[in-house]
Order: structure tokens, then sequence, then C-alpha cells
DNA sequence: ACTAAAAAGATTGATATCAATATAAAATGA
DNA sequence: TCATTTTATATTGATATCAATCTTTTTAGT
């Protein structure tokens, strides 16, 4: 009887597989660079992606949270239940749009702006660990190649039927 | 009184952490493409993260965990709690390694070999299409830089105390 | 052999991540 | 205006992630 065992994978695929699938790379990638960040950060109650976010809360005008997920390319929903610890220790504020009572602002309390700033000295001499061990040249070119693959799967041609509708501009600055 | 409000990060650090940060884009790359992926392998059943992982397990012997979590550059007890849902679904086995009863040894069943030969063809098809959407160079170069990413946040000098000890060789080939 | 140290995993608890879905408010069109 | 659609966010459920800690087994030192 012939039951076929064809699905047998050959291991030189497995090894092809692990040296170039660009996404475990970028999986690897960003556990290796959270867990250095979230150790680095740690003396100052953050981890790696709460710094980020809060950061990112850093403005003159309190944003929405769909740009600000947007721009950590992040689900909607992951922002809103990342948000909660940060309610809860009192550093960010979460209050209803007056002018779109749909719409929530977001924003840095004074504890909030303390820490981050606590915060600010350790990334920095963190980044400047990081970028020194890393090859000349590396880090900039490593910034753009990942600029470009975040910004790409955005731009679905939106094949009238896309799931994810469109959440609004995506800069902070300009 | 002169209670100092010199807590205030201006603006334009915010900016300048926004660009330049490599853990910020690591994880930014990391979830696009991590949705892209986990997209397309959707109707195979598998993650991204269940792909690689099963993927890594397609070897002539079968590994202990340790090894795997390393390649995977994920902590030991990520890789435990990441096998549950595989073994739930029979995809993979753990079992006692009879040379060591502390350890395990993980494997592939058939129907988890099954379940990979069926979501190889997609990841094929949509690694293709993200080479072919990059730049001329860029994912090669991509790729290079990332491992030298991942690599170099083990190889800590391991100041005599340092709280993850190692856990043996990382590659699956040689 | 015995004891101490090291190694391999598992468990618990907290947060992160996303799909599917729900709710509420605003915008749009007739 | 009123019904429909769109937009902004929340909730639920499943998996992913890691720190802290525990258990079991092996290895080393004596």
């Amino acid at each position: 009887m012939i039951m076929s065992n064809s699905v047998e994978i050959p291991f030189s695929t497995t090894l092809l597989v692990r040296d170039t699938c660009l996404c475990l790379h970028a999986q690897r990638a960003a556990r290796a660079l959270a867990r250095l960040f979230d150790d680095a950060l740690r003396p100052a109650g953050l981890t790696n992606g709460q710094f980020s976010l809060m950061m990112s809360l850093n403005r003159p005008e309190p944003p929405p949270m769909g740009p600000v997920a947007t721009l950590l390319a992040m689900d909607q929903t992951t922002l809103t239940a990342a948000l909660k610890p940060l309610q809860r220790k009192g550093w960010v504020s979460v209050m209803e749009n007056p002018r779109d009572r749909r719409g929530r602002l977001l924003a840095l309390t004074g504890e909030g702006k303390a820490v981050l700033a606590r915060a600010l000295p350790i990334w920095k001499e963190t980044h400047a660990a990081l970028d020194q061990k890393l090859p000349e040249g590396s880090s900039a070119r490593l910034r753009q190649d990942l600029q470009t693959v975040s910004g790409m799967t955005d731009e679905t041609p939106a094949p009238a039927g896309s799931r994810r509708p469109p959440q609004g501009a995506r800069a902070i600055g300009e």
C-alpha cells in the first residue's frame, strides 16, 4: 500500500528558511533588543515598549489613539491594552476628546514626564553603547532598512475589501 | 517658591528618539512582518512564530529545548509556553530525554510535518513577494545586519554574576 | 558515596499582541 | 431629519513574552 510519505521537508530547506527568513531574523533581533533595553530601563520602572509609547506621547498637543497606534505599527487594541498599566500607575491620562466624543486624547501626567525624564539618560547610554558595538555604518543603514520594511506592509494596494481601514496620518512631526 | 519643572523633555528630543531608536524600529518592523506572515499563513493554521519554531524542529535528530530557545533568541520559558498549543494540536511531541532525564527532546509528529509542508509554499511566496518589494540588495543586507544585532546581545562579557547562564550552542547545522 | 553547585525545564504572574466582535458617536446621503 | 455608513475605541479570548522562582537531575569536588 502506497501511503505517500512525501510530506517530509528536507533538512536543507530548514537551513535555507533559517538563514533567509526576514521575519524570523526580525523577530529574533526584536526580542534581543527588547531584552537589552528592558534590562537597562528596569531601574527606571519602564519596559522598552512603555518607553517608546510614553516618548511618543511627549508632544505639544495630546494625540488620539489611532495615530499613536499607527506610529508604533501596532494594532489599536494592543495600544488600548498597553495603556492600562500606565494609566494605573498614573503616568498617562486618557481623556475624552471634547470635539469628538468617540475619541480619546492621550497625555503624559506630571509624574509620567518625570519617569520619562529619568529614563531618557538610560536610553541614551544604552543606545550609544549599542551603536558603538555595531560595525561602522550599520546603525544608520539598519534603521533605514527597518523603516522601509515597516512602511511597506502598510501600503497595501487596498483591494477594495481590506479588513483594516486606514487610521490617518502616522507622523509625529510635520 | 521654586518647584523645578525641569522634568519637561523637549519635543525635539522626542523626535530624535523616534527617528533614531533601533529598538523601536526593530519592534515596529517585527510587528509589521509578523502581521504580514500571520495573514499569509493563516490558511495553513500557523502563525509566523509557530512556523519558525516548527521549521527549526525539522532536523535529523530531535533537539533539546535550550538550543532551540537560543536559536530563536527567546527565553526558555517562552518556548515552554509556545510549545503548548502545538502539543495540544498534536503537531509537536515533547518527550523525556532518556540520556538526561532533566531534558526534553522536541520532534514534529507526522501531522506536524504535513502542516509544515502545506505552509512552506505560502512562506516561499510571501517571502519572494517581500523580497521583490524591497529595494535591490536590501533583503540580504538587512538580514546580515539583523543577525549582527541578534548575536551581539548574547555575547555579554558575562561579568561573573550574570543572571542568565549560557544555554549551549545555537546552531542547527554545522 | 556525599554534598554542593550547576543545568534543564516548568510554573506563576504580569504585560504584549492580535483577531473577532461590539459599542458609540460622527459623517453622509436621500 | 433620518437611515446608513464610517470612524474611534473597547472587550474578549488566545497566544507570546519575560522575570522570578521552583523542582528535578546531573555534575563536580571532596
